[in-house]
DNA sequence: GGTAAGCCTGTACCTGGGTACCGGATTCAA
DNA sequence: TTGAATCCGGTACCCAGGTACAGGCTTACC
């Protein structure tokens, strides 16, 4: 059997199979999402193809609703084997929030919903009967 | 009966009255949300009083999640008597749009659950059996 | 009429997650 | 070896919705 060496990947391709841009490539290296990586003697990067797999897990856990700082803490906690529980009470934190934004938004979509059967005609002077509108004092913050 | 003359409000007084920075007044004003006020002899604004109500419209359509360009044309498309229908179309395509939001949040909350139902303890290394976590090629968008 | 509080314009900065552009250097394939 | 493609660092810019600051003028109150 041959084993094919793995290769070091340049910017670009690293960027195109992960299917993110050069300079977020860059930028995530600044924010210290990816680590630096070897040069080539000129001065360009040269990057190992699990970097690929690296920026895949970067994105799904953005998916998931954790900032880039977030989501650098937990790749730094998880690359020198912090004891255990980190992801698991990240992830129940971050739950709260989701379902608090999820409220949120129900809450934005009833009142919305409640304006719409009503046929309020203007913001500023509906005339539709029981305008739901001056009672918008919904939720706190605006929607995100 | 005496009437009391509704005096013209200055920038502070709107302000607090309105629950906003005075810097938002004057940005409102340059993206057109409230009217260029009329000054006092010193260059200073003074306001009608209806503008805090004004200001707690934009506020409420803020929180059904109209953005600020969109508030200035329901103000404006309401200012010059438009036929009728903009408010109610507007409602009706926003809320399409928050239902989305909804949906996309429901999807991160579930998988959110599932890692946290299956005790992940890692972003690229769980060992957890039937791990979550490369699946969790969810919501195209992040959350916003 | 003095003085403190308030307001003026203009400009810069903030968050978050990138993206774009520049002039110059490097790498790769023919 | 040469020319095209790629990459380099640095800086500036984008979105939305504001907020902050500086230096100077106005207003209000005693």
């Amino acid at each position: 059997m041959t084993y094919e060496i793995t290769r070091r990947l340049r910017t670009g391709q690293v960027a195109e199979r992960a299917g993110v841009n050069i300079q977020t490539l860059r930028y995530y290296e600044r924010r210290g999402l990816i680590a630096e990586p070897e040069r080539s003697l000129g001065g360009h990067r040269t990057y190992p193809p699990e970097t690929v797999t690296l920026l895949g897990v970067i994105k799904a856990a953005q998916r998931l609703g954790f900032t880039l700082d977030e989501v650098a803490e937990l790749l730094e906690a998880g690359r020198r084997g912090h004891p255990r529980p980190d992801l698991r009470e990240r992830a129940i934190a971050k739950l709260a929030e989701i379902e608090h934004r999820i409220a949120d938004l129900v809450t934005i979509r009833d009142t919305l919903t409640q304006v719409v059967a009503a046929r309020c005609d203007s913001l500023t002077n509906c005339t539709c009967a029981d305008c739901p509108l001056p009672y918008a004092e919904l939720a706190e913050d605006p929607p995100r």
